[in-house]
RNA sequence: GCGGGUGUAGUUCAAUGGUAGAAUUCCAGCCUUCCAAGCUGGCUACGUGGGUUCGAUUCCCAUCACCCGCUCCA
């Protein structure tokens, strides 16, 4: 079992690779370790799929906007929002076995009532040596100092490299959205409950190896933040847990590869929290997460910038910090998860050891939506004009190299869900006038059909349609 | 970050203390013309940096990356 799993992700990674999608970062310097760069067709695979995401969440909802807020923020939104203090972890190795251990659980498993998220990294270290605190791994005890792993990256600004200028890379882009809600609300005139969504990259200083894409220092988040009265929240959190579980069912996963996962220990600012996990060949893995943040995030907002966080409900003229429920994507999860998903291995003819791989992605997120091959290189004028016509309705790609079984192989390989042939027939000869038809080949059931030339592009914009 | 393993064309594998062969992919030409056909030709590699040596892809060290296990994971 395991050997299949790291089978095929490792065929998902060669893929990616020799087909354009994804290469690894930094390339020719050997690599830079967890990060990835999204080729020709992974860059588009992703944007369609921000596409599909902004439709679902912005385009089609009332009371949604869209802000695109920057990824450098002033220091003090990090310390309200807690992840100057809370996003870090006291680690210490035992340098008798070398295993890893957090410094408070090894506190909090000796005595639950020593209360070490009191404590200071110094503070522990002294309760740890005059307890004579054993390893829990080999028993002895000979640990090294607690070091802090803050997973902020930190930058300067300015010209001088000093405390007071460092500046973060945002750990999450939530608060992107809360620093601008008194914004958002005022010049769009918002009235609750209303949403504010964003795209945009976060970045994490794991130590983690990552599953490919799954777990990266840079990653993009499609989030979407509902801001409402409290008592409304709960029945939001729900409503929101199923939106985004039938926004993934859209997008091509079944629903016995998506499940629930509510988590039981909770972050700092959440009341409630639930992932959707998709089913990676490496098992279960969190693709979103909604959260109630109460209005914890508001209220210290509030109490760190000295601005007022509240809202003036206009039926009753009370005045309240509203609370936020989170729905968070992972984009870089989601393109995984969609790539696992559609990836394939048919065999066409047992006999004859012929497979062909197909990526069966959804029309509306494939990198190219159609594909015109010219049976022969003689029939490439009209095939580019074909070609020129279709690609100001959406990406069409273009092949008239080697054999046109070939030719369909490699466009199975990256998900093209039509490809279009013209042939000899289409532009006829002397003796017998064109049909000007031309022949589509579908993806999935490689059925074929025959559509005058000025109808295709209709016929596979309708056929796109998310 | 710790322990172990691995680094040779895009991919999969060879050989070698005297700078490397093949298959496949890719490109071009011929042929063919609706599901990876054939023929001919061509491009492309010793992860990086040091050291030893007359000479290193080969031996040594470091580093980087990847894989497995641990650890960590809002």
């Amino acid at each position: 079992m395991m050997q299949n799993t790291e089978k095929s992700m490792d065929r998902i990674v060669a893929l990616c690779k020799g087909r354009g999608f994804i290469f690894q970062g930094s390339d020719i310097y050997g690599g830079l370790a967890n990060t990835w760069d999204y080729g020709p067709l992974g860059s588009r695979l992703k944007n369609n799929i921000k596409d599909t995401w902004r439709k679902r969440f912005i385009q089609e909802r009332k009371n949604s906007f869209e802000v695109d807020a920057d990824i450098l923020m002033h220091p003090r939104v990090w310390e309200a929002s807690g992840h100057v203090a809370s996003f870090s972890d006291p680690l210490l190795d035992c340098k008798e076995c070398k295993m890893r251990i957090r410094a408070d659980n090894l506190i909090d498993s000796y005595d639950p009532n020593a209360h070490a998220d009191a404590m200071t990294k110094e503070e522990m270290f002294a309760y740890i040596k005059e307890h004579s605190i054993p390893c829990p791994h080999c028993g002895k005890h000979n640990f090294t100092d607690i070091r802090e792993f803050n997973l902020m990256f930190e930058t300067q600004r300015g010209v001088t490299s000093d405390t007071k200028n460092t500046i973060y890379l945002r750990p999450e882009n939530a608060q992107g959205e809360y620093v601008n809600f008194l914004n958002v609300q005022r010049s769009m005139r918002a009235k609750l409950p209303f949403s504010i969504g964003q795209i945009g990259k976060a970045f994490r200083n794991e130590i983690t190896p990552g599953n490919f894409i799954f777990r990266t220092i840079e990653f993009e988040q499609m989030e979407f933040q509902t801001f409402c009265k409290e008592g409304e929240d709960g029945e939001l959190y729900e409503y929101f847990k199923e939106y985004g579980k039938r926004y993934f069912e859209d997008l091509g996963i079944p629903a016995d590869h998506l499940r629930f996962h509510d988590h039981e220990k909770l972050a700092h600012y959440a009341k409630a929290a639930c992932d959707i996990e998709f089913l990676f060949p490496f098992g279960w893995g969190e693709i979103n997460g909604t959260h109630n943040r109460t209005n914890f995030d508001l209220t210290r907002h509030q109490e760190y910038s000295g601005q007022r966080m509240d809202y003036l409900d206009p039926d009753t003229n009370e005045r309240f910090i509203p609370f936020i429920i989170e729905s968070t994507y992972g984009l870089d999860r989601t393109v995984l998860a969609l790539l696992c998903e559609a990836y394939d291995e048919e065999v066409i003819d047992a006999e004859k050891n012929d497979t062909r791989v197909v990526l069966h992605l959804s029309p509306a997120v494939a990198p190219f939506k159609a594909a015109v091959l010219p049976l022969s290189k003689k029939l490439a004028g009209p095939a580019l004009e074909l070609r020129d016509e279709l690609s100001k309705v959406f990406m069409t790609d273009y092949d008239e190299t080697g054999s046109i079984g070939k030719r369909y192989r490699r466009e199975d390989e990256i998900g093209t869900p039509f490809c279009i042939t013209v042939d000899f027939d289409t532009v006829g000869d002397a003796e017998k006038p064109g049909d000007g038809c031309v022949t589509i080949r579908e993806r999935d059931s490689m059925e074929q059909i025959r559509l005058p030339m000025a109808e295709v592009a209709d016929y596979v914009a309708s056929r796109i349609k998310f």
